[in-house]
RNA sequence: GGGCCGUUAGCUCAAUCGGCAGAGCAACUGACUCUUAAUCAGUAGGCUACAGGUUCAAUUCCUGUACGGCCCA
């Protein structure tokens, strides 16, 4: 059903063939791109021809005007656009008609020729040469409406790269921030490290994870949720700033802020604290936006984000006390309770780490500008130091913009037997219950025996912060493969693999 | 996990109160030597997501399933 075009393509793939050419050829040699054409030419005036230079480029032809002797095509590549301009009386019967005959939309070819500029005053190539690089099978989708199925966006990313224009400025867009973030760190002495992405045991976040297994030592190992135990063994054996930009996995559910894999940068930095990495923190954000948009503040979802340093500073005590009137540090499980089941958000478990949880997820919306949300009590921050003045709570803090935690970061803890004490704690929580509570990680422990100098460390949501810099109103739409429920297009698949074999 | 909405040609979308399944683009044939959503004439393309039910008659009403979207947890 979907095969009548693809069968016709399928057949002058032959027809191809027998006139002697390849529909799939080796290599193209290839002298610019569309934009170095734009570079050179685009400055010529509307009718000016320029004969004597030579123009060699290649890409997919995205539309095609015929008028009779002659036509135009639309060529893309990855820069942008060009215009070619093909005429019978200038490149003979032959290849006027094997263009007519067998060059449709979404082919690659490549042409050469010379430059000029229509009367209209589009930059065209004035095509002497055409090669045939890709025959496709597949038709393109709409020209005018591009691809909107939601589905087929997220399933088939390629094709919304090709019809979409703005789907692939979106993802340009995300790895150039990569590309920021990672020039920023090196700028700042941070050394960029790996670490291993499958655990023995999980540690450095509260999640649940995904399980896979390993045949050589029969043993089930953990996809990892996170590389912080890790990083901060590299600061034992003696690196001084760190940085990892990779995946963690975490095996709960999808939202539009959630995805079960997702990009996290995580930094460590021997000899500083969460003050310093405060500092450090706005000062990156801030570079990637000025980077990009040559100011400060950006538009997100009808909301003004203005990311310039130096951020406001809230501390979690003061957060809560003022928006629900309940004290974190001094009230009673009891009046926390009670607060949480006046709005509703009574949690499941009912110690103190989760009501905590609870009563922060119901004021967190109400922050929106970039904000520093400081000192977390030590039962919700297992691997945070407690703070030099208060022992109730640790040198935490979570940048928080539009109510969406963009990133975590702690004065580390590094005094091995408070990080045992506390293990021990989520070990308890773990056995009663609670699959998001830590592990014990006695190797870690063994690490920190060994000595981690005072350091501070922070974990930064990409995805997150990439959502925020292309105005998309879910990760998936700035992750390039998203999680999509596997299958639907098993049946498709099955049916054109028997068509091709009865083609045969 | 719960609620609401959606799934019709390759793509974007129509189809009145339940009464013959429609358009534009893409494809194909033809005309056309500066067009750019080219234009003009024609042709073909559908198990209306899937499985049931109600009815003389279902894209339309009902039930279930799959996939997707939005909101909530």
């Amino acid at each position: 059903m979907s095969s009548t075009i693809r069968d016709q393509k399928i057949k002058e793939l032959d027809e191809i063939r027998k006139k002697g050419l390849e529909p799939y050829p080796h290599k193209f040699e290839r002298t610019q791109t569309t934009q170095d054409i734009l570079k050179a030419y685009g400055e010529m005036e509307a009718g000016e021809v320029r004969e004597d230079e030579k123009v060699k480029t290649a890409g997919r032809v995205m539309a095609i005007r015929n008028h009779g002797k002659s036509a135009f095509f639309e060529l893309k590549d990855f820069y942008g656009t060009v215009q070619g301009y093909i005429r019978k009386s200038e490149v003979g019967q032959d290849t006027f008609d094997f263009f007519k005959e067998h060059v449709s939309t979404g082919d690659f070819i490549g042409i050469d020729g010379f430059p000029f500029k229509s009367k209209t005053g589009e930059l065209s190539v004035y095509t002497k040469g055409i090669q045939l690089l890709t025959k496709t099978l597949r038709p393109m989708p709409e020209k005018w409406h591009g691809l909107k199925d939601k589905e087929v966006i997220y399933r088939q990313r390629y094709v919304d790269l090709i019809a979409n224009k703005e789907s692939m400025q979106r993802f340009k867009t995300r790895f150039e921030v990569i590309r920021l973030i990672r020039e920023f760190m090196h700028d700042n002495k941070f050394v960029e490290v790996e670490t291993p992405m499958l655990h023995y045991t999980l540690g450095g976040a509260s999640a649940r994870p995904f399980i896979t297994h390993m045949n050589t030592y029969d043993v089930d190992m953990y996809m990892r949720i996170a590389p912080e135990l890790y990083l901060k063994r590299l600061i034992v054996g003696g690196f001084d700033r760190v940085f990892e930009i990779n995946k963690n996995f975490r095996n709960e559910g999808v939202s539009y802020k959630h995805s079960p894999e997702f990009t996290m940068m995580e930094f460590y930095q021997a000899y500083a604290d969460y003050n310093d990495l405060m500092k450090l923190t706005e000062e990156l954000f801030g570079f990637v936006v000025k980077e990009l948009f040559g100011d400060y503040e950006i538009e997100y979802q009808g909301h003004k984000i203005n990311f310039k340093p130096p951020w406001n500073k809230v501390t979690m005590q003061g957060f809560i006390k003022e928006h629900l009137g309940v004290d974190i540090l001094n009230d009673s499980d009891e009046t926390l309770l009670e607060t949480l089941k006046e709005h509703h958000n009574e949690p499941e478990i009912k110690d103190r780490s989760h009501l905590i949880d609870g009563l922060w997820d119901l004021v967190e919306d109400h922050i929106v500008q970039p904000t520093f949300v400081m000192n977390h009590p030590v039962e919700i921050s297992p691997l945070a130091k407690k703070h030099r003045d208060d022992p109730r709570v640790t040198e935490r803090f979570e940048p928080i913009i539009l109510g969406r935690e963009m990133g975590n970061a702690f004065t580390e803890l590094n005094d091995p037997i408070d990080q045992r004490e506390r293990f021990e704690k989520q070990v308890a929580m773990r056995d009663s219950g609670d699959e998001e509570a830590q592990m014990m990680d006695h190797d870690f422990i063994r690490a920190l025996e060994y000595g981690l100098p005072p350091t501070g460390g922070e974990g930064i949501g990409i995805d997150r912060f990439v959502m925020f810099l292309t105005n998309s109103a879910s990760i998936r739409d700035v992750i390039p493969f998203p999680m999509v429920k596997p299958g639907s297009l098993e049946e498709e698949y099955s049916e054109e693999t028997e068509q091709d074999e009865e083609a045969k």
